[in-house]
DNA sequence: GCAGATGGTTTGTATCGATCAACGATTGAT
DNA sequence: ATCAATCGTTGATCGATACAAACCATCTGC
């Protein structure tokens, strides 16, 4: 009666995982906002922190393809982080149109202070679950089909 | 190198769980959005149908408690439903104020259709996923820690 | 009957995100 | 030398969302 397929037994309904994972994507995101927040980044600064840590030195557009976001945002996301003094743009020497975005030192720092906060979230959020749960939970999101959105799949 | 902490091996950085709960979470949001949008409907109007349907006609500000929503916006996503007579709006005879809100026998067969795209979605995202392992998913989605959210926990 | 509170509605505003067109600087090909 | 393409930048626009204020109808307590 309260949205459970009557052969199967799986939820049909508001309660159905499509729904879980984007009502809780959308709390979660909510939350690594506002702890962001707490330490004056956005979660745009973020993503471009760790990005650039782990990936290293790269150029604007190829940053912006990899955080899947427009090269005019970026811009603007970029001005806030060199004006902390947190990234750097250099030219490239061999296609002087190119921007080389580097993390700094300073940039290495406030990362650290941004995973911190997260880690906070993460202890929030999954406080209910062990270990051995979190890592399952984490297999599980990652095997979960985010790829073809881009092509014509459902055309 | 890559976001791992090398103490426990657990990721920090972008690959971290909550980034990625709430990564997988817009997508899928998207996702719903567009396959609804395919029949004709909104997300919120979709959420309306199925809560409809499972906890029963209410009153119009029950109804925006439950699904989350301010009673200002409930008025137009009510007024679009109402307007394909999908539910109906009835005074209630106790306190005239009141609207209370039923879905209608046309609304139960567009909420079919609902239900249907919607678990078209599942299957695209769930896909790579054994039964085992969505119902595995669900149980720890629905473990993660969502509520805390109203109260002033971060102060 | 009156004052105040409540349910629904309307309106306006502020914000955010995504998207697009156009521009200056620079490169590469002809 | 010239032309087309590329990179970063600026600016405008659009749609969705959240939020608050004011309004009318109605209820409740006195």
């Amino acid at each position: 009666m309260a949205g459970q397929d009557s052969a199967t037994g799986a939820p049909n309904g508001v309660d159905r995982v499509s729904f879980l994972l984007a009502r809780h994507g959308g709390i979660t995101s909510a939350r690594i906002r506002d702890a962001l927040a707490e330490i004056g980044y956005s979660p745009r600064q973020g993503s471009t922190l760790m990005t650039l840590a782990e990936t290293g030195k790269m150029s604007q557009q190829a940053l912006g393809e990899t955080m899947g976001i427009d090269p005019s945002v970026l811009v603007g996301i970029l001005n806030d982080l060199e004006g902390g003094e947190l990234v750097e743009r250099r030219r490239d020497p061999a296609d002087r149109r190119r921007h080389i975005v580097a993390i700094t030192a300073k940039g290495e720092r406030a990362l650290a202070d941004v995973r911190t906060v997260l880690a906070g979230v993460d202890r929030a959020l999954f406080a209910d679950l062990e270990a051995g749960e979190l890592a399952q939970l984490r297999r599980l999101l990652a095997k979960v089909r985010t790829k073809p959105d881009d092509p014509a799949c459902t055309e």
